[in-house]
DNA sequence: TCTGGGGTCCTAGGACCC
DNA sequence: TCTGGGGTCCTAGGACCC
């Protein structure tokens, strides 16, 4: 019996989290409708029952848009844009609040859907998949054609939502086609089909070519994939370094050997926000110090309900330029402790210039660890347990007091002596 | 009226060790 | 009193993605 062809699918859901929004509000179907901003979009219900929605025109604030309807792109609105400037091209567009939960809930049902016809799926994000389709039953005879339709139908039956779905024998391609027949699409391609169907499409259309590369590119005369894949690979490399270029020419060529991969544990953890105002780090010391250590908390939430501890924390600083500074330490053992965090942290922002305002802080945990690898180094409840090669700080208890806020006074609410804090 | 929040991966230099 | 190379960790920045 000959080895199977790999077959790929990417399942993109339609303009995902309007759709859902959608399902809530039907008497908005077919009208121009924006997910984003804050929580002034918020729909007020009538005394009479009808409900009044927010337009894009009354709002102010520097929320983006995450979520575009079809109408509302045919408009010129589309993700990423900035509220205020969407509301110049659609001032009678719904605006509508993101309601994560929400989007969560439905998430994890067309997901399940989708596993219980295959069961090798990649998470990419809330809204879109891989599915290894190579071993489904069937799936061989007809390049996938009739289990992609089954997974169309099985999402729609779970959520009452669309997706469009590209299947190919790589993620690369696959990803590629599943955006060729938006909404509800289905799009099969095989690698012979490469010249005639990719080659003709712009370079930024490959995942992992963003705005940087497509100018760059554009610049040395390359604006397809097809011209990306007539370059020689030598050029390429010399262009934009031995791993990227090499890169390029292997997925403008439509190869990627990428598996579908059903788990990987995180990384980082982090929290950050972006102010109403620029805030200043002497003016407005203490607003910005109270929303320092509430993000200290919310990440040491974060990490206490997923069960991590980290050991490298970090700060980010967008200042009013927009240029983004960050700054990391390592802590000689693992923490999930909101003080421990705020003090890295307090210690990562006194290397920083802080002359110019403020637009967003955030903070960060890396180098994680699952808490059920960690022992604490004194503990009488771990006395039995065989070491294990991690060490984790053990919470000073109880950790939920305020953090720092008001006093800067050495030594108050601080394990080791706070000499100046920058706010 | 510009431009959110949460991530990943890569590069590159310096420290430090063998 | 000079000359190495490799490996790993730490830190900072940047591109990119959803």
């Amino acid at each position: 019996m000959p080895t199977p062809r790999r077959l790929i699918a990417h399942l993109d859901m339609d303009a995902f989290y309007a759709s859902v929004e959608l399902l809530r509000y039907p008497d908005l179907k077919g009208q121009p409708v924006v997910i984003g901003g804050g929580r002034d979009a918020q729909p007020r219900h009538m005394p009479d029952g009808a409900r009044r929605y927010a337009k894009l025109r009354d709002y102010a604030g520097r929320g983006v848009i995450t979520t575009a309807t079809y109408e509302a792109r045919a408009l010129g609105v589309h993700s990423g844009m900035g509220v205020m400037k969407a509301a110049l091209l659609a001032p009678d567009a719904v605006l509508l609040p993101v309601d994560f939960d929400e989007y969560r809930r439905y998430s994890k049902l067309f997901k399940a859907a989708v596993r219980q016809i295959a069961p090798l799926v990649e998470d990419r994000g809330i809204d879109e998949i891989y599915i290894a389709l190579t071993d489904i039953p069937g799936a061989q005879d007809d390049a996938g054609a009739a289990i992609a339709q089954e997974l169309k139908d099985a999402v729609r039956n779970a959520t009452g939502l669309s997706c469009s779905i590209g299947v190919t024998p790589n993620k690369l391609l696959s990803k590629i086609c599943s955006d060729l027949d938006k909404p509800d699409g289905l799009t099969l391609l095989s690698e012979d089909e490469v010249p005639t169907r990719i080659w003709p499409l712009p370079a930024k259309k490959i995942n992992g070519i963003g705005p940087k590369a497509t100018e760059k590119l554009a610049a040395l005369g390359i604006h397809t994939i097809g011209e990306l894949a007539a370059a020689d690979a030598a050029f390429l490399v010399a262009q934009f370094g031995k791993s990227y270029g090499a890169w390029m020419h292997e997925a403008s060529h439509g190869r990627d050997e990428r598996p579908v991969v059903t788990y990987s544990e995180p990384k980082s953890i982090s929290r950050e926000t972006t102010f109403d105002r620029d805030l200043h780090a002497v003016r407005d010391k203490s607003t910005l110090g109270a929303i320092f250590t509430e993000l200290c908390i919310e990440l040491a939430g974060d990490l206490a309900r997923k069960g991590y501890a980290g050991k490298t924390i970090g700060i980010k600083l967008r200042f009013d330029d927009f240029k983004i500074v960050t700054r990391d330490m390592t802590l000689p053992a693992h923490t999930m402790d909101a003080r421990t965090i705020r003090r890295a942290a307090g210690e990562c922002l006194k290397r920083v210039d802080l002359t110019r305002r403020l637009r967003l802080l955030g903070v960060r945990a890396g180098t994680l660890a699952k808490l059920s690898d960690l022992v604490a180094p004194i503990s009488p409840y771990m006395a039995g347990d065989a070491p294990t090669k991690h060490a984790v700080q053990e919470p000073p208890s109880p950790y939920s007091l305020p953090l720092f806020d008001a006093p800067d006074k050495p030594g108050v609410n601080c394990q080791v002596p706070c000499v100046h804090r920058p706010f």
